[in-house]
DNA sequence: GTGAAAGCGCTAACAT
DNA sequence: ATGTTAGCGCTTTCAC
C-alpha cells in the first residue's frame, strides 16, 4: 500500500546509497553494474516502494501530469475526448487535470495559471479563441502548450503544438454531400463567431458552395446571436437558428451546424416548426458523439478521430519531454470524415415553410 | 506571474518571519498584531506571490485536491456531475483530479492509490459497486471517502459519507407514473445487476407496482445480459433488452431504464421495431441529462439534483477537514423529480407486437 | 561505479 | 507576539 516507504528505505534494503536508487528511478542505470540495479530492482518491489510525487516536483519544479482544459465537459465530444487523452496519458505514466473553461477567456486563463502553480507544464488547451496572447507569457517560461481543435495561427505564441482535424475540408465535405442531394439553400449555424474553428469550416462550407456553382451570397446567413450567445448552451443556439432562419426570407432546405450538440437543438428546432428532418430540412453536424447514431433521426456528421487525436496530443507531450525540442512546433492535420446518416436527404421539391 | 516567489521573500519584504508568513497562509493570524498581519498581507499582494503546494505537501502529507472516480465520463451525466463538482470545488480553494473507472474495479482500486500516492486524502467516488473492502485499507488509514449514487451499505468500512438521491423513491416514482397511465406490462431494464443503486431502483419498481395491484410475477422480465454486458456501452443494453423483450413472451407497453443513456438505446430498439415511443411503448430514464429534453421524442425521466448533489458533496469534503470528524458518517438522501415529458403516453389498448 | 550532502519551499515545534 | 530551525523525500552535483 506504499505508506511512508522513502528511498532511503530502498537504499538500505538494497545496500546501496540514496542516489543510486535514484539513478535507477531516472533510467540511468546504465551508471552502475547490472548486479547493482537488479539488488536496487529487487528492493522496490519487496518493499512496493513508491516514489513521492510532492517530493520530486518540489525538487525539480516538474510533475508528470498533464492539464487539460475543456471548453465543457458537459459536451459528450469533451468527454469523451477527455476520456481518451486520460487513457493515453495513463500509458505514459502522466496524470491528467481536468478543467473547465465555459469558452471563458477569463477561466481559461485562471486555469492556466493554477495548473503553472501547480508545477504543471504540458497543457492541452481545448479553445477557440483567436488570440492566445495572454498565454505567450507561460509560454515563453516553458510551458509546452499543446492546442486541440485549434490549428496555430499567424501570430501565436511560438513553441506550440496543435492537433486537430482539417476543418476547411470538414466544412467542404459535408457541403458537397448537401449539394451533391441537390440542395442549394444551405445555411451554416455556430454559436460564437470569434471561434477559429467556425472561421475555417465556414471557409471550407463556402468553397464548396462556389465549386457547386451556387451563389453565396444568395444563402440563408444567420445573422443571429445576441450579445449573450456566448452563454447560451449549444443546441440552444441551434435551436434559435432555425426559428430566425425560418422567419425571415426563404429558408434553407439544409443546415450545417458547427458542432452534433448545435445540431441537436437545430433538429429540435426544426422538428418544433412541424418540419421533418432528413426530408423538409437535412442536417449535418461536426463531431460525430456517440449519440449521433442513436437519436431518432441519427444524425449525419463529419467525424473528429477523438481517440487518434488524444494520443497524438500525448504523444506531443512525452516527445517534447524526451528531446527536450524547443524549437519545431507540429501542426498535425487529420483528415475528417464524413459519416451519412438519416439526418441528410435529398432536397425537398420546394423549400418547406414554417 | 508567480515565478518562484517565496515565503522567504514574502517575510523580507514584510520585515518578518517565516513562520509569520505562514502563520497568516494558514489562517492562524490571530496570533499576531493586526498591523504585522496587514503588512503579511500588503507583501503578498505586491509580490503576486502563491504558495508552492509541492512544498507545501511535502511537509504536511496533504493536498488541496479532491479526487473523483466516475464509471465513465462520455456520459454526459458524468460529465455534467464533473463540471458541477469542480466549479463548487474551485470555490473552496479545492482542485479536482478526475479518474474514469469504466466501472472496473481494478482501475477503480488503481485510481484511488494513485490519487493517495500523490496525497490525495478526499475521494468523491461514484461507484455501484456492492462491496467496498478493496477500498477498506485506505479508509483506515484515513481516507476521506465520498460515495455518490451509492448510498452506505451495512458492511461499508466507517467514516464515510454519502450523497445521492432516494433512489426507492425514484423507482416508485417512475413506476407509478406508468402504472397510473394504464400501464400493466412494465419492464425493468439495466445493465450491471450488481450495481447498488440497480437494486434499489428496482426494489422501488416493485414496490409500485405491488401498490398498483399488479402481480410483479406476470410481469416481462429482462433476463439478458449475457457475460460480456459489463463491458457494453449503456445505449447498447438498452437496445438489445428491447429486441430481447419483444421476441419472447407478451412484450411491455412501457420500459424503466436504469438512466438516461440506457433510454436512449431502449428508444432506439423501439424504433429498431418499428414501434412509436409514447404511443406503443412508454419510455422512463433516470438522470435527466440536458440531451433529455432535447431528443425526440424528449424524455421522461428521474431527475437527479447534480448541482445540489456536487455542492453537498464538497462540503462533506471541507466539513470533515475543518472539523476533523471521524466519527460520524452522514447519508444523504435527496428527493429525486420526476420530470415527465413525451417518452410516456397512455398504455395502448393491446400490447404491440415487434 | 557509488556515496555524501546540499537544498527545493514550506510548516510547526520550540525558543525567545 | 514573533523568530529560529529542523526536516518532509527526492535529485543532483561533486567527491571518492
Amino acid at each position: 500500500m506504499a505508506d511512508k516507504v522513502t528511498i532511503q528505505q530502498v537504499a538500505a534494503a538494497a545496500g546501496v546509497s540514496t542516489s543510486t536508487v535514484s539513478n535507477v528511478l531516472n533510467s540511468r542505470s546504465d551508471r552502475m553494474q547490472p548486479e547493482t540495479r537488479d539488488r536496487v530492482f529487487a528492493a522496490i518491489r519487496a518493499l512496493d516502494y513508491r516514489p513521492n510525487r510532492a517530493a520530486r516536483q518540489l525538487r525539480t519544479g516538474q510533475t508528470k501530469t498533464i492539464g487539460l482544459i475543456v471548453p465543457s465537459v458537459s459536451n459528450p465530444f469533451w468527454g469523451a475526448f477527455a476520456r481518451e487523452l486520460e487513457q493515453a496519458a495513463l500509458g505514459h505514466g502522466y496524470n491528467v487535470l481536468l478543467g473547465n473553461s465555459e469558452r471563458d477567456p477569463g477561466r481559461e486563463l485562471g486555469y492556466v495559471e493554477e495548473l503553472w502553480d501547480n508545477g504543471v507544464r504540458d497543457i492541452v488547451l481545448c479553445t477557440s479563441l483567436p488570440s492566445l496572447d495572454h498565454l505567450a507569457s507561460f509560454v515563453e517560461r516553458g510551458l509546452n502548450l499543446i492546442l486541440f481543435d485549434r490549428p496555430v495561427q499567424p501570430g501565436d505564441p511560438p513553441l506550440v503544438a496543435s492537433i486537430g482535424i482539417d476543418n476547411h475540408v470538414g466544412g467542404s465535405v459535408a457541403t458537397s454531400h448537401l449539394t451533391g442531394l441537390g440542395h442549394r439553400r444551405i445555411a451554416f449555424v455556430s454559436g460564437s463567431q470569434r471561434s477559429v474553428n467556425r472561421t475555417v469550416r465556414h471557409a471550407g462550407f463556402l468553397a464548396a458552395v462556389q465549386a457547386a456553382g451556387l451563389d453565396a451570397a444568395e444563402l440563408p446567413v444567420w445573422a443571429g446571436l445576441p450579445a449573450d450567445a456566448d452563454e447560451l448552451e449549444a443546441p440552444e443556439v441551434g435551436r434559435r437558428a432555425v426559428h430566425d432562419l425560418f422567419s425571415a426570407g426563404p429558408p434553407p432546405t439544409a443546415i450545417i451546424a458547427i458542432n452534433d450538440m448545435t445540431a441537436l437543438g437545430v433538429c429540435k428546432g426544426i422538428r418544433d416548426l412541424g418540419l421533418g428532418i432528413g426530408t423538409d430540412v437535412s442536417v449535418v453536424g461536426f463531431d460525430d458523439i456517440p449519440l449521433a447514431d442513436l437519436v431518432s433521426p441519427s444524425l449525419t456528421t463529419v467525424r473528429q478521430p477523438i481517440a487518434r487525436m488524444a494520443a497524438l496530443a500525448v504523444e506531443q507531450v512525452v516527445t517534447r519531454e524526451r528531446t527536450d525540442d524547443r524549437e519545431s512546433t507540429h501542426a498535425i492535420l487529420l483528415r475528417p470524415e464524413l459519416v451519412v446518416r438519416d439526418s441528410t436527404g435529398a432536397a425537398p421539391a420546394e423549400p418547406a415553410r414554417g
